[in-house]
DNA sequence: ATGGGTGCAAATCTTTTGCATCGAG
DNA sequence: CTCGATGCAAAAGATTTGCACCCAT
């Protein structure tokens, strides 16, 4: 039970973990901050803030490692690989299988420890090419 | 001669090359705005965002897609990946092969076009280990 | 000489923090 | 009850922008 890790589950904290999982997107803080508001118009954005802190280091939503001015968060844990439309900024998922014992290859060349990989591809997204 | 793509070469921008092209480093717009400081005093940090913005689109360095609060950049234009201490921030270069044809893959998987890839590793620094 | 580049300051955008109050356990 | 969580406002940090002056071409 991930949720076990929040000391209190307040309804805030609820409804920032139910709305990000109704999505696939991966909004940013803000945009998750007019989710929740339309169910807890009081709520503030830096308790969005805070709690998507609280919540992925909990474990039960993912903050992404990607490139970018705005952090982004993810309401599925899994592993997965992403890519990033260079002109709009859209963010999508890549359904590929993930690549095989790359953590391995890497600690022959550097010495880190615990190591994990994060792969991000970037290319021009069907809309934005409809555009051009 | 990729300079040329900079309409004008002032001292400034030589500076800022030149600087970026010392350190093995991925320094931040500020580290490098310190750096250059040492050359003009009187350069301020407006002018290295601004150039810093203008040289990566010129194709001359490389700014940096890798997740964190601040943009990196790169005096050296190959592509290679990146390793980031999770505990302090520090980024190393992996000198591992690139993988290959993973764009075409990707193809596979969505419908964006143009498909770059950026790997990114996460891990505990040699130093950071030493600490704990 | 002229239009892009610079320095400065102010604005913007995102995220964090201090503090009094609230409410989940 | 108690202490962690919240809301608000203010601060902090990174980057961008407006504008008058400067200088590379």
């Amino acid at each position: 039970m991930p949720l076990s890790r929040c000391v209190r589950m307040t309804k805030q904290r609820q409804a920032i973990v139910e709305e990000l999982k109704t999505v696939t997107s991966h909004p940013t803080a803000d945009q998750i901050f007019e989710m929740v508001r339309k169910r807890l118009p009081r709520i503030s954005l830096s308790t969005v803030y805070r709690n998507l802190e609280t919540l992925s280091a909990g474990g039960v939503i993912q903050k992404m490692e990607v490139a970018g001015t705005q952090k982004r968060f993810d309401g599925s844990v899994h592993h997965h690989y992403h890519i990033r439309c260079v002109q709009c900024g859209r963010l999508d998922d890549v359904h590929m299988p993930l690549i095989p014992n790359i953590e391995e290859t890497v600690r022959k060349y550097c010495h880190y420890e615990s190591v994990a990989h994060n792969l991000e591809f970037t290319g021009i997204c069907p809309d934005c090419r409809a555009d051009a």
